[in-house]
DNA sequence: TCATTAAATTGTT
DNA sequence: AACAATTTAATGA
């Protein structure tokens, strides 16, 4: 498909591939357009890919006993995920992943993953410092849902999607509606809203019709 | 290009 | 959760 040779050259990892790597990979890589609200890959399912998105927002969720859905973290256009549950095959995948709007995903067969990982150690590097960053902020989660009051929640959530190393080039215009924002923080969209006017009134982002502009990342981090 | 209409998003109750 | 106001996108003259 077209869209994918820029998406992957521009991604973190790509450049280390070798032209013929590089065109192998975008040849064995499928790319499928996901509706709004439909599932990019299910818990319990077998790994058979890595995962990127190469548009739009993909949020990774787990539905609880009683089918309420809890959102850990989002993932826009640029970023890769996927990679613990493929390391860990033939372990089933742990959680959902749903696009929150259409989004345009890239599939990496299994094969593909695991021949870059025995061939190129700047991918592997790559992976290194990935898996590190997501660890870091995994642990971050648990304080947000338990310590952090709705703004400093919707902060946290804004700031984790600019994180540079995980989702490198997210332009400073997230957009988001207010609706997604409320998705990927835990909070209803009412509330986001008025988080999003604090958030405004500190001089952290500027709201935008279907969107937000993102100010200083370092004071949604640190915000609460 | 402009005006009208429908759809999406936002702000407020 | 429901409502009204606002913005954008789509349509056709």
């Amino acid at each position: 498909m077209h869209t994918l040779l820029p998406a992957i050259k521009s991604s973190v990892w790509g450049p280390s591939l070798s032209p013929a790597e590089l065109a192998l990979v975008v040849a064995e890589t499928s790319v499928k357009v996901v509706p709004a609200g439909a599932y990019v890959c299910h818990k319990g399912a077998p790994v058979e890919a890595w995962i990127g998105v190469i548009e739009g927002l993909v949020k990774m969720t787990s539905l609880s006993s009683e089918g309420k859905s809890v959102t850990f973290t989002g993932v826009p256009a640029g970023g890769w995920f996927g990679e613990g549950s493929l390391l860990k095959y033939p372990e089933p995948r742990l959680y959902d992943m749903v696009a929150v709007r259409e989004s345009r995903v890239a599939y990496m067969p299994r094969a593909t993953f695991n021949r870059l990982l025995d061939t190129n150690i700047s991918f592997n590097r790559f992976l290194l410092k990935q898996l590190n960053e997501r660890l870091g902020q995994f642990i971050s989660v648990i304080e947000f849902d338990r310590l952090l009051e709705p703004d400093a929640r919707v902060a946290r959530a804004l700031a984790q999607l600019f994180n540079p190393l995980l989702y490198p080039g997210t332009a400073a215009l997230l957009q988001l509606s207010q609706e997604e924002i409320g998705l990927l923080s835990g909070v209803s969209r009412q509330r986001a809203n008025q988080a999003l006017q604090v958030l405004e009134k500190a001089g952290l982002l500027k709201v935008e019709y279907g969107g937000v502009r993102v100010l200083d990342v370092e004071g949604l981090k640190h915000f609460g």
